[in-house]
DNA sequence: ATTAGCACTCTATTGTAGCGAGTGCTAATG
DNA sequence: CATTAGCACTCGCTACAATAGAGTGCTAAT
């Protein structure tokens, strides 16, 4: 493809995504510089059309970019600055993330995604695939319920309300999670549910209850509290006027709530750093046809631990928005990562 | 208003709440006996309008309730039985809220509550305003991070990860948690507070970091942890032919993000007991005209703790979203009641 | 008080015509 | 041979008129 068609390319996808209507050769004419004459144009567009980057919706409309064409723009005609450097005052405005508490700060993440790119933001919560065991507390309430509190060494806390058979003293729980503490210490999740399997099996201990309890707390660290999908601003993708079909934008909103297919996409589609585009029917659920979708992962410390992004119409202003995805992503890793640092220096 | 208005009433309103468009004075003599014809029906129609009770889009249309009309439905026409006795097995559906921990409680009640009413759920947690204090943990992390954890008599844990001036050892930590669960045991949230607001004034303490932001914790157990809003099944709501508006649609979306003031409004509406319902225009947020919403209080105990309800358009299928509402505030009462009363046999 | 009958009103639908934007092709041009 | 001017053609959009249908409101009769 030679430069010129790339450039008319560019122009044509440039304008319908800043007017939404199809574009047509004497509006390319007018509103660039190509110092051809509008047939030409024409015949360029049809060029493009037969490559199928290009189409039009009837035989006397403009052109519109076909999923490929917003494909060849994305990988090839943008150009995303990819200053490290930087990364504070480039945007109009900085995040919003004040929150201390991780669940806070993911859901103000989603919104400042969603306020800055007009789309949904949407933000997975770090995995705690490799949080370690910390620490174990019981606390009894009421009678015989007793609260156990799970903390990892990421500093998640899971807790969870039982209801014990009989009656313990707060001493006697005191002495069992002391116990667990001094066995599990340091050890990851995983390795820890493993133990306890173990330890389950080998003696009948007397605190039974208390120990599947801890284990089923463990586990619900990684299948509930870690990975959890936060969706901010959903109403900005009403704004945009493709979604005047409400069929259309009300089997987005279910896609929105079934979260759980929701963090099986995002998770699988971001393996590695940097940030990803899918456009329209590349994406992989039937409900998001139309819709694209930028993510970009973030990190703490070195290891990526979430993933980050938004969910729009297909015409929606990508570089802007993979400006923001980016910007945030880093942002988030930088505070996530201070956290992390300063811990390390003990 | 004599019996037949009445009647014609209620028939002019079933009828179009079933079928949403404006109904004549033909097919309310096919569906119904009224004894009467068509004629005489308009003019009890034309009475009913003068009333304020009916309205027609236009003059060659069948008529449609105004908000008046619906209330007057409400208070006088519909009957619901109020039978407290055999609350199970009434629906056909039994709520599936199967949850061990109190967010994913709300989170079940919320989306059956869409589910069986086809508007969007919504559920108020429990306000925390009479929970006492029960224990704090700080749990040292990486460095100088520590976790404080706070869990109050009714089971909540509020976590909050805060970064001292200089490492502690966790052996003091546990003494000063020590401390404070002798001092601060069984205190009211808001006695907490004014007592450790008086401790850190009379002495230098040691901890006093520490002391702050057990304090903050506390607060923080108020106005976030208690009181969140959980809305489920957002996307019920846009089944209804009527939000084929796409403005008027945004605009209740955009109300559902701001859940503070959702918050203030589902708190200030439901007083005390019993089923409320809002229609249209007395609903005090301009974002919600032309929707209802039907809101009801949950108990733990004997005491009111939070509410729930159904937001959706004006014309809903009210008989049976009351009776949903009902059933699960009922439900709901029920669960946190088993788990307050087994506590209280201690 | 009720009702039959009728004129009237307004919507929704269908058909028709014209406009305008835009294409695709062809023939002319440098 | 790429480019361009010109033109016929297509298609959607809008306006307009005509029509059918549903429903009302009024009047006069019962």
């Amino acid at each position: 493809m030679d430069e010129r068609n790339r450039k008319v390319l560019q122009a044509v996808i440039d304008s319908y995504i800043a007017s939404g209507s199809p574009i047509g050769s004497t509006v390319l004419v007018k509103r660039y510089d190509f110092g051809v004459s509008s047939a030409t144009l024409r015949n360029i567009m049809a060029e493009l059309e037969e490559m199928g980057l290009l189409t039009h919706p009837h035989t006397s409309a403009g052109r519109i970019p076909t999923d490929l064409g917003y494909r060849y723009y994305i990988d090839s005609l943008i150009s995303i600055e990819n200053d490290n450097d930087d990364i504070e005052g480039h945007l109009q405005q900085a995040p919003q993330l004040h929150s201390d508490d991780l669940q806070g700060l993911m859901e103000e993440a989603s919104l400042f995604l969603a306020a800055l790119s007009h789309c949904a933001g949407v933000v997975v919560a770090p995995s705690e695939a490799e949080a370690s065991y910390k620490h174990i507390e019981f606390v009894r309430l009421r009678g015989r319920q007793v609260l156990i509190i799970f903390v990892t060494s990421t500093g998640i806390v899971q807790n969870k309300l039982i209801e014990l058979d009989e009656s313990i003293r707060q001493q006697d729980l005191n002495m069992f999670s002391a116990y667990l503490d001094e066995e599990l210490e340091e050890w990851t999740l995983a390795e820890v549910r493993k133990r306890l399997v173990e330890k389950l099996e080998e003696e009948k201990l007397l605190f039974i209850k208390l120990m599947d309890e801890t284990y089923r707390a463990s586990q619900d660290v990684r299948e509930r509290e870690s990975e959890k999908v936060y969706i901010g601003g959903a109403s900005q993708v009403l704004q945009n006027p493709e979604f005047a079909d409400v069929e259309k934008m009300r089997n987005l909103f279910k896609a929105f709530e079934d979260k759980y297919k929701l963090l099986k996409l995002l998770d699988r589609s971001v393996s590695a750093q940097g940030i990803k585009v899918f456009i329209g029917s590349e994406n992989p659920f039937f409900e998001m046809q139309g819709c694209s979708m930028v993510v970009g992962s973030y990190k703490a410390g070195s290891n990526v631990v979430g993933t980050l992004g938004v969910i729009g119409p297909t015409r929606m202003q990508y570089k802007q928005v993979i400006h923001v995805v980016d910007y945030t992503a880093k942002f988030l890793s930088k505070l996530l990562s201070e956290r992390f640092q300063r811990g390390l220096e003990r």
